[in-house]
RNA sequence: GCCGCGUUGGUCAAGGGGUUAAGACGCCUCCCUUUCACGGAGGAAUCACGGGUUCGAUUCCCGUACGUGGUACCA
């Protein structure tokens, strides 16, 4: 590791929901930036305009601000390398493809997408199912290797749509260092041409990252294992560009994979198997289809990030519950796998149950909020609803939990599991919740302790056990078993809701 | 097909030439709780296969198998 300034980069396209194998690349470069006090920046690859999605560039920043990850540089907050969107960055790429060009590393090719389709489709065999534009087929091409130098002029000066393609070597071993998985080489004999520049004078991914990741300076690239086949070109593209001695160290983060089967997880998965994959819901401009994201099913922001880092790394130590400062300190490169991890909704929601306990629960109410609003409860009192949230945290996984689990607080219950109640039931018992609820008044300050005291009471009265009527008298208030206390639920809902409650309940029984 | 990368319980994984091969999720049992959870205590379950190297391989090397990624004027 040279010893020029930290400098990472996130890089995703603009073209849709941002998937949660993005978020963490994102948080990789993050907290590799953190640790080595470096800067981070996002950089939006919008080269392929036919995959433009309007509003797809907003909603990625908003889901790394949701998360919690800073940007130091990005379209929005723009540094001393903008700008920050290939697309404005256009006219920037051109000039270095030429030099390629005039260097001899690359070319001109005029064959249109019919021709290319049709060399794939004359020249495949059962033997080689995808037939490469590379040194064995250049020359049977239209381009300004196998042409006439003057044929080449003319096609250029009547206007004739072309790309300029890399013109890889042969018989080179491309090698370098990994910073995750070590040594990896290639055989350049087997690496096709690929375009560097469309015909729409756009640059491929592949000639932009790198003028990009150089122009900008970039010290350290952490990116998927998708993009390790192609790391040979990048390598080589540093070297013919003449910036070797500024090329990024590489990292390829293993990839996420779904939890069945096999293969990289999509969004599809989720659909499927009924969680979230992306960060935030994501409404397709186009079709105006809705995919539900991890925040919207009630993820707190740190859970999400501690699960995503957790895949693809470990601290080599036993703690697993990390803030995002934790993660921030306890970051090493050097503990990142090498293997995929099949992703694992359960262990996602253990992951956010775990900080939930250990969030504030005036914080944790105002997460919580929106998810009682949203499922219809009133909740006109905050400070009740911290009181709520304290009692019913334990048994919520997300915040979207708290709706059902604290649904009673709030309103009386809909169903009510008779059932339940009916087998032991006696005309004693129904006399006795009469006698006890006609009294509540005389229960003085309505509290747990005045409760509870008045309940026994009149429990010792009756001559029944006590267990016979504590479980139907959660019951009569809550609609089923479960729940906190059964007095701190009384205190809260308050001696009137509770009377109705009980009479409601003996009415049906 | 070819090329790259990978392979420790169902999942995430620690470890690393000699260990009873950690821990977590999930599952099961029990305890706690006059409910349900939380929590606690247990339990079942793992080094892909074949060759080497070695006194000794899960660990190192080579194959094989399997998985996965790439093989686009997509990123």
């Amino acid at each position: 590791m040279n010893s020029r300034s930290v400098r990472v980069r996130f890089a995703p396209s603009p073209t849709g929901g941002l998937h949660l194998g993005g978020v963490r690349t994102a948080l990789f470069n993050y907290l590799f930036a953190k640790r080595y006090n470096g800067k981070m920046v996002l950089r939006v690859e919008d080269t392929d305009q036919t995959r433009f999605v309007p509003g797809a560039e907003q909603y990625i920043v908003d889901c790394l601000e949701w998360c919690g990850i800073v940007t130091d540089e990005s379209p929005l907050q723009s540094g001393p390398y903008g700008p920050y969107r290939q697309s404005d960055r256009k006219p920037m790429y051109r000039q270095y493809a030429e030099q390629l060009i005039v260097q001899g590393d690359a070319y001109y090719a005029f064959d249109t997408p019919e021709e290319l389709e049709k060399m794939r489709e004359d020249l495949k065999t059962p033997e080689n199912p995808s037939p490469q534009y590379d040194i064995t087929t250049r020359m049977r091409m239209r381009n300004s290797l196998s042409m006439p130098p003057g044929e080449v002029d003319a096609l250029l000066e009547a206007g004739i749509p072309y790309v300029i393609r890399f013109r890889m070597p042969e018989g080179e071993t491309i090698q370098f260092d990994d910073l995750i998985r070590g040594s990896i080489s290639n055989d350049t004999g087997l690496l096709d041409d690929k375009v560097l520049l469309k015909s729409d004078g756009m640059p491929t991914y592949h000639l932009a990252v790198v003028v990009d990741d150089y122009l900008m300076k970039i010290s350290h690239i952490f990116r998927g294992e998708e993009w390790l086949p192609s790391a040979p070109l990048h390598v080589l593209l540093w070297k013919k560009l003449g910036w070797e001695q500024d090329m990024p160290h590489f990292g390829h983060l293993p990839l996420i994979l779904k939890p069945d089967g096999n293969g990289k997880l999509s969004k599809r998965d989720g659909d499927r198997l009924g969680f979230p994959v992306f960060a935030m819901d994501w409404t397709d401009p186009q079709t105006g289809e809705k995919t539900i994201g991890f925040k919207e099913r009630g993820f707190l922001p740190e859970a999400f990030l501690n699960m995503l880092a957790f895949l693809g790394w470990h601290p080599g130590t036993e703690q697993e519950i990390f803030s995002l400062a934790e993660l921030e300190a306890a970051f090493s490169v050097e503990r990142i796998s090498r293997s995929g991890a099949k992703f694992d909704y359960e262990k996602a929601k253990w992951f956010n149950q775990q900080h939930i306990q250990r969030t504030d629960n005036a914080v944790l109410a105002a997460g919580v909020l929106p998810f009682l609003e949203a499922a219809g409860l009133p909740v006109d009192n905050k400070d009740v609803l911290v009181r709520v949230v304290s009692l019913v945290k334990d048994r919520c996984h997300t915040l979207a939990d708290f709706a059902e689990q604290s649904a009673f607080f709030f309103r009386a219950p809909e169903q009510i599991d008779l059932d339940s109640i009916r087998g032991k039931w006696t005309p004693e018992k129904a006399a006795f919740y009469r006698e006890w609820s006609d009294n509540f008044n005389a229960v003085g300050s309505w509290d747990h302790e005045s409760i509870n005291a008045s309940f026994e009471t009149a429990v010792a009265a009756s001559g029944i056990k006590k267990g016979e009527l504590m479980l139907p008298l959660r019951i009569m208030l809550v609609g089923g078993k479960f729940g906190p206390n059964v007095m701190d639920i009384m205190e809260i809902i308050g001696a009137a809701a509770c009377k109705e409650r009980i009479e409601a309940a003996l009415a049906q029984l």
